[in-house]
DNA sequence: GTCTATAGCTTGATAGAC
DNA sequence: GTCTATCAAGCTATAGAC
């Protein structure tokens, strides 16, 4: 931040056209890939300009970062003990698919730091995303003993979520080069809900 | 390759040594990210050195893609049309797995590449990719047509398979985080066997 | 707050000795 | 075939005018 006090409006709305942009670039080319000039000038703005807002590339790239982790797990968060288990669990696979949707950009931006090994979030995957997946993991647990779904690796089951869902983010282009122009979000909902309602009904 | 003549033995195991080196750098940090000081150190070549047997850093990555997608197909190529169709699935689905446990910086360098909208290889995607999975897709959809195993989108259970076991390579990282010490690709094979054979049994 | 100009570094690739 | 030295381009970040 420029100063000390409270960001003006127009702080604020160069601070998120600024993110956008690097939302943009960095998913599209990696952090290493993406430039300053790149992002200022799909911000409208000069690099010296972008470079009154935040310190260093490194800083736009770890505003990003922070902001989306949360926001990234809240499907995740919503999963309730009290709900019926099947229909809790294809419910939050429907979140998930619906935010590569509408937040393709977000989940490559995670995908090309995690294929690289993670190097600035890897303390928020061991703390944060653990815990977090350990509570869950648990409600489904016990889901199981109770014989409401069927019994399977509950830690999987979240990885097989998470891969199919993201998959039609990440891997968009290759999506897209082999179905043609149908649509893959079309026809994704009902696949996974099929799956999902298979694996998991009580024998 | 710096003469017309056939390579030599010390050619061949230094164009070797260099491929293995850069899909060490490569699956790691990306096209962009890499260097080819990183490369050569790997590879324990000087920078010069290293560019007598490649013209170009592109050159040394194209090299790396045009060998790899064939190797990477294999697996669905080897789906038998005169086979058990349940159990052709499964072992494509195992196949694939396994490549995913030995060669998971193939895995990453193609992960890096798509993620980032495929720009070197999104012509091989569109036409000997697609051409192979529409063939399999067909060989699916006879099978279901003659209920020997259950009816779903046939390019989604393709995609499903993909992601599903691709992610244990990709997102490596995040899978170990969560997990922790516990070894994934222990408990993976079954996980995945089972989802199959849930989602695909005939009714 | 925003710009032009530029410093200072990293990187891909080449020259030329051995 | 392999090396040291080096060039030219591209990059992040800053200086300083307005």
């Amino acid at each position: 931040m420029a100063q000390d006090r409270a960001p003006t409006r127009i702080q604020k709305k160069n601070r998120a056209t600024i993110l956008d942009a690097a939302l943009e670039v960095f998913a599209a080319h990696g952090f290493r890939g993406a430039t300053v000039d790149q992002i200022a000038a799909q911000a409208g703005l000069s690099k010296p300009n972008l470079l009154y807002y935040f310190p260093s590339k490194e800083a736009i790239h770890a505003a990003l970062l922070e902001g989306l982790l949360d926001t990234w797990l809240d499907p995740l968060r919503d999963l309730d003990a009290q709900g019926e288990p099947l229909e809790e669990i294809i419910a939050y696979v429907r979140r998930k698919l619906q935010m590569s949707r509408e937040f393709p950009r977000e989940s490559r931006l995670f995908a090309n730091e995690i294929v690289q090994g993670a190097p600035r979030i890897q303390d928020a995957l061991r703390h944060d995303l653990k815990i977090l997946v350990d509570e869950k993991v648990a409600v489904i647990e016990t889901w199981m003993a109770e014989g409401r779904i069927a019994r399977v690796h509950p830690y999987h089951l979240i990885f097989s979520i998470w891969s199919l869902t993201q998959h039609y983010a990440d891997f968009d282009v290759q999506v897209r080069a082999v179905m043609g122009p149908e649509d893959p979000f079309n026809s994704a909902p009902e696949f996974v809900e099929t799956l999902y309602r298979r694996l998991l009904s009580p024998a």
